[in-house]
DNA sequence: CAGTATCCTAAACGATACTG
DNA sequence: CAGTATCGTTTAGGATACTG
């Protein structure tokens, strides 16, 4: 993983820098984000309305800071009416094909989590 | 994605119940956890030390969310002197790996995200 | 060893109103 | 259309002290 740890487990200096990185771009709305714009540029109301449930603000702040990041790229076509485009840059794709498995594995999933999360909160009910 | 979503994008049910599982298992300190539970189970004071900078705090919090998700066994070992060992369940090894990319990813990209910022910043501050 | 409990601050986020 | 600005609430998360 880091080229120069051959360990079994990443060297501690390895999280923090690993945590830092993800907390940039691996929140659930910029993974969000990046997947929905996998086929190609998309307008801020198309992701808008792809991504059920972010508010105007968050999409803001999130395409942002990906764009900040070097993730996307945002274009403002001077054309009537105007309007701007998202797209993925090269490192951006290699993101989204990581990304990918992660929010595929979220849906495969959540019945079994939703499942795994009402037994536990039973049982903790009984337990005390 | 979805199975019955044949569409390029993902019908917008889909983000809010991707974008709630996400927030359950895939946030930071859960990714480093599981892939540092990916050899085998561990110990609650050897997590602590191989991620550096995770509280004591968070890491209890976080290893109690990934337990109640079926991500996660805890097992308490009445030996002296006691102790108590975390194992990925089968569903949480699937998440392994999926997670494993993303956490390599981030650990690989992160020099070019430096930069991103750095040139991004830089120009926000002659644009104003 | 592996937590729990409490306090407290900073950040995330939603709602709403306004704009080039 | 694609934002920005402001406000107020909620949540995340660190520090610290204590425990079976």
């Amino acid at each position: 993983m880091t080229g120069t740890n051959t360990g079994p487990h990443p060297a501690p200096t390895d999280s923090s820098r690993i945590h830092a990185i993800l907390g940039m771009v691996g929140d659930k709305w910029s993974l969000l984000v990046v997947c929905n714009l996998r086929h190609g540029p998309r307008r801020f109301t198309e992701l808008k309305r792809a991504i059920d449930g972010v508010s105007q603000r968050m999409l803001t702040v999130t395409l942002r800071n990906l764009e900040r990041q070097g993730i996307l790229t945002r274009t403002i076509h001077q054309v009537m009416p105007p309007h701007v485009s998202y797209e993925l840059t090269p490192m951006g794709a290699t993101l989204c094909a990581t990304a990918l498995p992660m929010v595929e594995w979220a849906f495969e999933n959540s019945a079994r989590i939703d499942d795994a999360r009402t037994k536990y909160d039973a049982r903790a009910l009984k337990t005390g």
